[in-house]
DNA sequence: CGATACGTTGATCCATTTCAAGATTGGTGG
DNA sequence: CCACCAATCTTGAAATGGATCAACGTATCG
């Protein structure tokens, strides 16, 4: 998605201008694109860590990050998991609409914006905007895609391809809503939180940063990740985007031959 | 779910009947539950392993498994990675729907009978029944939340733990349908692909197998599951039926109290 | 009866956990 | 400005889980 035209949408839609960029956005029209926008009744800014949803509760209305980052997390005797991670644009607990209730908890990570869509509106939506609605559930849908690549992911790993993979997608999923750079992203997660998305411990993932750091791979420091080499990047994670359903020339077939 | 329920069910609609069985499909009415059963235009018999979808295929129709077990399937490096399970009652690719192509291949194991129902008819279903349109859904998303407690398995568990829980999870989603014995079930899974589904080699999901035999937690043996202690297959696997979110006593909250 | 797929076993090596201790960093209040 | 604190990051050594390689046993079926 060229810069300027990623400006272009957030001016027009300040809340919602990052929901489906890089994927399916094209596929909304001006007057989808505000209607979406027009759902967002509410906002919210946090300074640091905050629960969005709990596990277990029953929701009113769903969740849409517009600025920060948030992660799905699973706690299982007293240890954290995360199972997922998500950037501005992402309607992260649109699930909770058709679900009822959560299986998980979300929270985000660091500081960040939030909007609140109230599931009336989203009842009323679904009845009279099956097109939008279809787009709302391929949303859900990519997360479920992900999931998937995140399960072969752990399946075929060790930790550096787990990490080095989490990184690559990351990368790419932040480019497709304009918030990455060319030699790297802003990830505010701690080597504790990297280890609870890749299954190690904290200690291994110390040493698993320092690999990916001493083979020129990737540097993590600071919440912030600089990568020399997206090559050995994407070959170290089996990384190969098309599971991301992004627009333009990331197709299925487009990936490495051996792959 | 009660045995002369079901077969009820099954004797009323005899392809789609297991669908949604023990989750939401008392909140379809008859007239719903009819139109469902008569989208299905055509069913085909396998009496082995098929491949139902392909990696990037593009779709004219979705697949609703009848009868046997499929798997979804990705292929890396030649290698091949189990990251989901369905059976009789599981509409296996209605994400194909929305996605229009899919990013994994969708496999029956072993005997079965699918059904299909074209895209042009869940286009109408959609713009027509957004209560069925909103189970369909819903369905897509029971996937999502069996995905992330894969996910939450893998990351947790070591080999012994991640076989409890995908014999645990299996026994409890046949029950749903009507398919699982007091003492355990039919699983058409051999060494081989429970490692694709485990994550490990099939040398150590041998050892593995051997383990849950010798420890008198479950026996695995030429497609059938036997369980002596479910309490201890549970345990060992981590496993909480929440997720599932099945009718009756399994709410969130149920689960053990350290969990 | 031999092919073939599947299951089993042992030995060695590597990845990762575990336990234990220190070092660095970014605040905070005195 | 410094002392201190808590969180995070780092390192080492020993123990364990799992991969790898290589071989052999055992069903099943035409």
């Amino acid at each position: 998605m060229a810069p300027d035209q990623i400006a272009e949408e957030l001016a027009r839609y300040p809340l919602t201008g990052r929901f489906l960029m890089g994927r399916a956005r094209h596929a909304m029209g001006e007057r989808e694109k505000g209607l979406i926008e027009s759902l967002i009744e509410e906002t919210e800014t946090f300074d640091g860590p905050h629960t969005i949803a709990e596990r277990g509760q029953s929701l009113d209305r769903s969740t849409i990050i517009i600025e920060g980052m948030a992660a799905r997390v699973m706690t299982k005797k007293r240890a954290r998991y995360i199972v997922g991670l998500h950037m501005p644009g992402d309607f992260v607990d649109l699930h909770g609409y058709a679900l009822k209730r959560l299986d998980h908890n979300l929270v985000t990570l660091g500081p960040g914006r939030v909007g609140y869509v109230q599931h009336d509106r989203l009842r009323t939506l679904f009845r009279e905007e099956p097109h939008l609605a279809r787009l709302l559930w391929f949303a859900t849908l990519l997360d479920a895609a992900i999931h998937r690549e995140w399960i072969v992911t752990l399946e075929r790993h060790t930790a550096d391809g787990r990490l080095a993979h989490l990184l690559a997608e990351t990368w790419c999923r932040l480019g497709f809503v304009g918030l990455a750079d060319d030699d790297g992203f802003d990830l505010p997660l701690n080597q504790i939180e990297l280890s609870n998305a890749c299954g190690t411990t904290t200690v291994h993932m110390n040493r698993t940063v320092r690999n990916l750091r001493e083979s020129g791979i990737a540097v993590i420091r600071r919440g912030r990740v600089t990568i020399p080499d997206q090559g050995k990047l994407n070959a170290l994670g089996g990384f190969d985007p098309s599971y991301l359903y992004g627009d333009g020339a990331l197709r299925v077939g487009d990936e490495l031959a051996d792959d």
